[in-house]
DNA sequence: TCAGGTTCCATGCATTGCACAGTACCTGGT
DNA sequence: ACCAGGTACTGTGCAATGCATGGAACCTGA
């Protein structure tokens, strides 16, 4: 019912396309300092205003990570709740992680060229 | 037969998802200096490596921003070869770049943030 | 016992970049 | 007059992704 940090809608028609294949990278590159859970990664995007999101965008996120092999996981319990389930990076997900840190600077470089002008 | 420009696959995954939702703001701003028609966007964006995309990409979304009200068309005699449809910025299309350049800091900051640390 | 917080998961939708295929116009060579 | 090639526009179908929604399971404290 409580409409919390689940439930809680995510504005912006632009903002949300933004986050479009970057989200994903973030999430690589928070787990690169180590083990994190689903709800420990909203807290930590959500400090950034605009990169607030929901468990509804997180969690298939994840699961597609873990798919592509991109993060493996392990069940841990938790000190009060439900047990976490912990991601962590893979060679391949270090990896992609690089691969995306050697574009973004082109890619942000090129739109601040169209945009300011 | 020939791939032309027309056809040319554009690879990179990563590159492909960063460009979602980012080409429509990036084509508003170019039509911020004037009208231009499709081919000529295609060259402007194909001029910086990362934004470099195909046919099948630019008229659908020049079609949406046609649809939405955020550009007006149009057409106009080619000195050679058919007709040319004009694309520029309406009224709705400034105020949508406008608000993309503003939310646009923000979300590079905070990519950089992620991403380098 | 039970309300509320915590943590996780799955389904369905809208948007968007893209490959592919097709149409129409114009110029120049034969 | 014909036709190959370049120019320019359009539409369809697919895959990826963010997101709303709904729900299940576990624990604590009143």
């Amino acid at each position: 019912m409580e409409p919390d940090i689940a439930g809680k809608p995510v504005a912006g028609k632009a903002e949300s396309q933004l986050r479009k294949g970057v989200l994903e990278y973030c999430v690589l590159a928070i787990l690169r300092e180590g083990p994190r859970y689903g709800v420990e990664l909203l807290e930590t995007l959500g400090a950034v205003n605009v990169m607030v999101t929901s468990q509804g965008t997180i969690y298939p996120l994840l699961s597609r990570l873990r798919r592509d092999g991109l993060v493996e996981t392990r069940w841990q319990e938790s000190p009060s709740g439900p047990p976490r389930r912990y991601y962590e990076l893979t060679p391949s997900g270090h990896a992609a992680l690089k691969e995306f840190t050697a574009v973004w600077p082109h890619f942000r470089d090129a739109v601040d060229h169209f945009i300011t002008d």
